[in-house]
DNA sequence: TCTGGGGTCCTAGGACCC
DNA sequence: TCTGGGGTCCTAGGACCC
């Protein structure tokens, strides 16, 4: 790798992703206010003239969050990760779509396929976003990024917001600087006047825990946080995280663009509509439990892994979590062997309450060929929980 | 009308081995 | 009759990200 002060890293991210794939459907909703969430039920219906009917934000009942909003959405204080109910105060005119995650993973193909096409090598971080590492490109920094954003916008009709920096902690940071549709070219020299002034909560790594806990000792911007003495943040935070946060402020960042990496676990969970009773709803706790196990073997097979340490996690009604976990001797993707060794897990958690959540996992992961052979298994998993 | 689902990484204690 | 280190694996929880 080249010295930090010579690298040109770049961050790709989509803008308003899964919002604005919905609007190529449905363009006679652009500008405005719309909020994706939920599923099926509030799908579009087309009338007999032609036109379609949507769903509003206050048609929404029941649990759930906003996955993303268009501008116009954001602007009214609906943001991705809010309850769907609290959206529906802020904005209870809004549209509402369901999530169509295949869709999007679809346009997620295509963004990147264009991307290579211009850079053949990025890493992934999600569905809609990448870095790229230019160092080695002779065109300039922002002759690439503008045909990356050109490559981008032929092959899906959607537009992204690009950063070149020295590195990625910059990059990422500048590529929301000018969304949408942004090019953001920054220096090591810009860290004072471009990036200081942000809050500390624009470094990818401070989240709202390290950011309260920032802002309330009177760190609110990444200018203040480069001006704290490193022993100061390693007494409060910890060596590594202290470490980090100094370094981070003050625009280091030696990581590199990883081309490729395998999963480390793979896992299914579901909220329920209602919160279910351990004895009363036994019968549907059961056979959610069976049908995670079965969904995450199904997914073990698909993307050709095995996996030793099987997992479970249970939210209660007071959204209290627990998790347990088994490590087994040989790698499985078998689902009966699964609900064997997650039902050993179960039996590990004491219930004094309603469950919320209940999820699945698969780690220490392996090549399929290393699995050991199926097992049948039967018995009645809830059968030995405690009363309540 | 609180708070999804699929991930990664880190910490920390105890077991166990040399 | 009190007391080593180091290394690795396992488990539980938590912060954070998309």
């Amino acid at each position: 790798m080249k010295p930090a002060n010579e690298r040109r890293i770049a961050h790709l991210d989509m803008d308003a992703f899964f919002a604005s794939v919905e609007l190529l459907r449905y363009p006679d909703l652009r500008g405005q206010p719309v909020v994706i969430a939920g599923r099926a039920e509030h799908r579009p219906v087309q009338l007999a003239d032609g036109t379609r009917r949507y769903s509003r934000l206050r048609d929404y009942a029941g649990r759930g969050v906003v996955t993303t909003s268009t501008y116009e959405a954001r602007a009214l204080g609906v943001f991705s990760a809010m309850g769907v109910m609290k959206a529906a105060q802020l904005a209870p005119d809004a549209i509402l779509l369901p999530t169509d995650i295949d869709a999007y993973r679809q346009y997620s193909r295509r963004f990147k396929e264009a991307v290579a096409t211009v850079v053949p090598h990025y890493e992934d971080r999600g569905i809609d976003e990448i870095y790229l590492d230019l160092s080695d490109m002779d065109e300039d920094s922002r002759t690439i990024a503008q045909k990356l954003k050109d490559a981008v916008r032929d092959a899906t009709g959607l537009s992204c917001s690009i950063c070149v920096a020295p590195n990625k902690l910059l990059a990422k940071i500048g590529s929301d600087l000018d969304k949408p549709d942004g090019l953001t070219l920054l220096l090591a020299e810009d860290l004072p006047t471009r990036i200081w002034p942000l809050p500390v909560r624009k470094i990818n790594g401070i989240g709202p825990k390290a950011g309260e806990k920032l802002v309330g000792a009177g760190i609110d911007t990444i200018g203040a946080l480069a001006g704290v003495r490193p022993d100061e943040l390693i007494a409060t935070f910890g060596p590594t995280y202290g470490a980090w946060l100094h370094d981070s402020a003050n625009g280091r960042d030696d990581r590199p663009v990883i081309l490729h990496s395998e999963p480390k676990s793979i896992s299914r969970e579901t909220t329920f509509e209602r919160d279910l009773h351990v004895k009363l709803d036994r019968g549907a706790l059961t056979r959610c439990f069976t049908q995670l196990c079965e969904r995450v073997a199904g997914d073990l097979r698909r993307k050709g892994y095995a996996g030793r340490t099987i997992g479970i996690k249970l939210r209660f009604a007071d959204f209290h979590t627990v998790t347990r976990d088994l490590t087994l001797p040989a790698p499985t993707d078998d689902a009966g062997r699964i609900r064997q060794a997650a039902g050993e897990c179960l039996r590990r958690i004491v219930l004094g309450q309603r469950i919320r959540l209940l999820g699945v996992r698969v780690g220490t992961l392996s090549p399929a060929e290393t699995a050991s052979p199926p097992i049948p298994t039967q018995g009645d998993l809830f059968d030995g929980w405690a009363p309540q």
